[in-house]
DNA sequence: AATATTTACGAACGGTCGGTCGCTTTGTAG
DNA sequence: CTACAAAGCGACCGACCGTTCGTAAATATT
């Protein structure tokens, strides 16, 4: 059970792009995304990227996977080790405003970019962003009903909405109106939301 | 006093073009805006263009000048209609949201999309949204302090980052999970947020 | 009537875009 | 050693981009 050299360099370097497509992306836009750019910045060939992927698009569509992914390294999995209820939804917003806040993606959130960039423009990408919105939206539902079964929340209602409403407008003004006010705004009120559906407030945290 | 029938035929072409730039820079973003499109879309010359703008990013700036006025005309002035207090708060949200609904643009909010499109991108543009979503919240602000002051809430902390969330977000989501359930959920959230805090809540309205 | 200004046009420019083609290099397999 | 496949490159293509220039028509001023 050997591994074909070729292919593991393949691998490398398609991990390589797709990290710098995915940070280029946030900037410029899923669309406005130029292989010029993106070859240049990783020192490689434009026409070598096509060894890869057999189109911009194709490339485009696997930055998208290549989001979900990092998302879920990064946002959905450290929240998990939480503990059930409604401190896990609190960890989820926690973590996320955390991975706007450390800058891992120059432009902010990739799939909130890419949302308002494809909202109005029909086809293969903006399909398969609404597929990964209304997955996002899905898990949220779920955090939501386990916090409920567990006792945790009086009703569910409406929370998801709230949850990312908070996360996608702060990541939205932090740039224009500073980070700090920004994030602490939606932590505070993700909190106060919380506690008023609460059946024990005193499990969610004070913020110092 | 008469008129100069010159500058009132370029008045009148200035503010055909900016409609229509305005509308397709909600759907290919303002800066995927292109001139050619613009002019045909228009019927008259890409050159012509520069006899009223000397470059696209004047162009561009004078989309966000023609922008502001419609959502001043169409979202603001309304709202003002109704009486001082947490009403007026909830007249602006429903207003913004019907603006939203009316599809008056084909690519939802000019001025959400924007501030994604921009959020990394240093320049003359950014700092000009950033400026415009600096007095929005400062207006939403005031008529939170208003309503605060009028008696109707109790508090008003957090409200204008609320309210601003569950307006951005509901026209992130509605293109990918149908507007009329988003709208809906945006419409319920504040309504439950502002009832929570209103001395009052039987003076807002229940939905049907 | 002569002149100036505003509006608008067509043609052309240099630059960048996504994409193709033929080739070389690197590593695997028989 | 040979044959093959994956990775990668440089040159080139047509299309579109924002912009400039010279010009013409309409309308104003003198």
């Amino acid at each position: 059970m050997t591994v074909d050299g070729r292919l593991v360099r393949g691998e490398r370097t398609r991990t390589a792009v797709l990290d710098q497509a995915l940070r280029l992306a946030t900037v410029n836009g899923l669309d406005g995304l130029s292989l010029s750019q993106l070859a240049d910045a990783l020192g490689v060939s434009k026409s070598g990227l096509f060894a890869h992927w057999r189109s911009k698009e194709a490339l485009q569509l696997a930055v998208i996977d290549h989001a979900r992914a990092q998302w879920t390294d990064e946002v959905i999995r450290p929240a998990l080790a939480a503990p059930h209820g409604v401190r896990r939804l609190w960890a989820l917003h926690d973590r996320r405003l955390a991975f706007y806040e450390a800058r891992v993606l120059p432009g902010g959130c990739f799939f909130a970019n890419a949302h308002f960039e494809f909202n109005a423009r029909p086809g293969v990408l903006r399909d398969r962003l609404g597929a990964e919105l209304a997955d996002w939206m899905a898990f949220l539902t779920r955090l939501t009903d386990e916090a409920v079964a567990a006792g945790d929340l009086r009703t569910g209602a409406g929370v998801p909405f709230v949850v990312e409403s908070l996360g996608v407008c702060a990541v939205m003004q932090a740039p224009a109106l500073g980070p700090d006010v920004t994030f602490r705004h939606a932590r505070l009120a993700l909190l106060s939301h919380l506690r008023a559906l609460a059946t024990d407030p005193s499990i969610l945290p004070e913020l110092s």
